[in-house]
DNA sequence: GTCATTTATCATGC
DNA sequence: GCATGATAAATGAC
C-alpha cells in the first residue's frame, strides 16, 4: 500500500495542472502591484500560496517564471499589465 | 530519451577562463545550461547514494569519468541536497492530511 | 556549506 | 501550436 502510495505520489510530483482563475488573479494582481520589486517576502509567499490554495514552492515557481518571461517580452504583457493597473486604481478608489 | 553522448560536455579546449585580464566591460558571458546525459545522471545518482557529500578525491575522479568539471560536479550535489530536501518536504505535506492505511 | 534566484528545458493542458 | 507549471544547470549572496 506504502508503494502504491509513493508511486502515485512521484507520478503526481510532475502533473501539471493549471492554477485556477482565482489563484493567478491574485498572484497577478501581486505581481503587478509590485512590478518595481516583484519579490515577495517568505511571509508574503505564505499569505499568496494560502489565498490561492497553492504551496510556497508553487508561489516561488510561479514568481520565477513570472518574472523572467515578463522580462523576455515586456510588450506582450503589456495589455495585462494595463489591466491589473486599472485593477488596482480602481480599487484603492473605495 | 536524452542520449547525450558529446554535445554539452565541456570536453576540452572550451572556455575554462581565457578572460580575467582587466578589461572592466565584460560581464563574461553566463555559462549555458546543458542538460546532462542519462550515463552522467546515473553515475552521479550511484555516488549520492553512498556519500551526500562528496570528497575532493572523489570528485576529481568522477569529473575526469564523466567529462565535467570538478565545478559542475561540486553544484550538482549541492542542488541534488537540495532536491532531497525538498522532496522530503513535499512528501511530508502530502502524507500530512491523509488518513489513510 | 545553504539557499533564493536565473535561465533553459521539459512535460503537460488545451 | 503556444501557454503554463515544474524541474534541471548555473550563479551569487551570505
Amino acid at each position: 500500500a506504502v508503494m502504491i502510495l509513493r508511486s502515485r505520489f512521484l507520478d503526481a510530483r510532475r502533473k501539471r495542472r493549471n492554477f485556477s482563475k482565482q489563484a493567478t488573479e491574485v498572484l497577478n494582481e501581486y505581481f503587478y502591484s509590485h512590478l518595481s520589486n516583484p519579490y515577495p517576502s517568505e511571509e508574503a509567499k505564505e499569505e499568496l500560496a494560502k489565498q490561492c490554495g497553492i504551496t510556497v514552492s508553487q508561489v516561488s515557481n510561479w514568481f520565477g517564471n513570472k518574472r523572467i518571461r515578463y522580462k523576455k517580452n515586456i510588450g506582450k504583457f503589456q495589455e495585462e499589465a494595463n489591466l491589473y493597473a486599472m485593477k488596482t486604481a480602481l480599487g484603492a478608489r473605495q | 530519451e536524452h542520449t547525450n553522448s558529446g554535445s554539452c560536455t565541456s570536453s576540452s579546449a572550451t572556455t575554462k577562463d581565457g578572460n580575467k585580464s582587466s578589461h572592466s566591460s565584460v560581464p563574461r558571458t553566463r555559462k549555458k545550461r546543458c542538460p546532462y546525459s542519462k550515463f552522467q545522471i546515473r553515475e552521479l545518482e550511484r555516488e549520492f547514494f553512498f556519500n551526500v557529500y562528496i570528497n575532493k578525491e572523489k570528485r576529481l575522479q568522477l569529473s575526469r569519468m564523466l567529462n565535467l568539471t570538478d565545478r559542475q560536479v561540486k553544484i550538482w550535489f549541492q542542488n541534488r541536497r537540495m532536491k532531497e530536501k525538498k522532496l522530503s518536504r513535499d512528501r511530508l505535506q502530502y502524507f500530512s492530511g491523509n488518513p489513510l492505511l
